[in-house]
DNA sequence: AGCTCTTGCTTGGTAATTCCAAGGTAGCAA
DNA sequence: TTGCTACCTTGGAATTACCAAGCAAGAGCT
């Protein structure tokens, strides 16, 4: 598993912010067009350039995202070779990535809540033990879920000011 | 609170797609560049135009994403009259709006983990009826935590064949 | 060897989006 | 009437995204 830092990614990538903010620091790598989207579409066992081109999107930003998402270690390239074909590379989901499931776990949840489509949600989460449905929710330090009503930001150890 | 639909979004906005997919529709409002950053804001109490433009983002957008996400049904516009002062209009969270913030956690908590900057995490969440941090986890029908790696992604009564 | 096919990308040109600086407007106070 | 402030517009440049076409490397076939 490849090591991952925010200097790293910002030395690699040549991005000039710094923010203190993790959700801007996030959305460097998962904010730009299709990031997110590729990342779900890895979640769905897609390895292969050609898969992921069938969401849409152009080929010069699949190769683009791809290079990023490899970079920022969500996805790890990995030679296969199928009997009788040529060695190809194939990109997989790292821990790193999977740990991205709950963003669009989040994002899956809003959009059926709010821009339903009538035909009930494409994709549900389950627990693969028993296949069961399950949800996002905040929970305190016991384990127990927390009304999301009564949960508010604060400003953190690396906060600055204003 | 307003209604907020899929058709009715689709149909103010103009916007062309019909994807099953509830990410990609909710990344058709909250993708674009700045939006979660503004809703981000939201949550920190930040309601008028120059409280936002401190973030850093262009005032043409700034008009631009407010009104988007007034559309969506994520922030309200409120007249208010500060004594001595013309009436003005500020931007403030609605229900919608306040169900974004898995997403903005979702993306804090990945970020405070992969990409850290070393001074702690800038923003941290709380119950605020006792103060007690709380986090995000994929929770069971019981409201039992479970393991996100066992948590997997299924294709749900709305999805469309591959 | 030469030809074709597939996968995994590049490249070149155009369209859309974002950025930046400047200006505009409405009401209030002096 | 002349500022002043909060909330935007506007014009134009820079960046990003899109689209169609092409290219390179290896495998199979003849």
């Amino acid at each position: 598993m490849p090591s991952v830092t925010y200097d790293g990614v910002m030395k690699a990538m040549a991005i000039p912010t710094n923010s203190r903010c993790s959700i801007a620091r996030s959305l460097e790598v998962l904010g730009q067009k299709w990031s997110l989207l590729i990342v779900r579409e890895a979640f769905r066992g897609r390895t292969r350039f050609a898969e992921f081109q069938k969401i849409g999107v152009p080929t010069d930003l699949l190769a683009s995202r791809l290079e990023s998402l490899v970079e920022a270690g969500i996805l790890a390239r990995r030679p296969y070779r199928e009997p009788g074909q040529r060695a190809r590379v194939e990109y997989v989901l790292t821990p790193v990535g999977e740990d991205v499931l709950p963003v669009l776990a989040a994002l899956s949840e809003w959009g059926d809540e709010y821009l339903p489509t009538g035909h009930g949600p494409a994709t549900i989460y389950v627990d693969t033990t028993d296949d069961r449905p399950v949800h996002l929710a905040f929970v305190d330090e016991d384990g127990h879920v927390v009304d999301p009503a009564k949960v508010a930001y604060r400003r953190g150890p690396g906060a600055l000011e204003d």
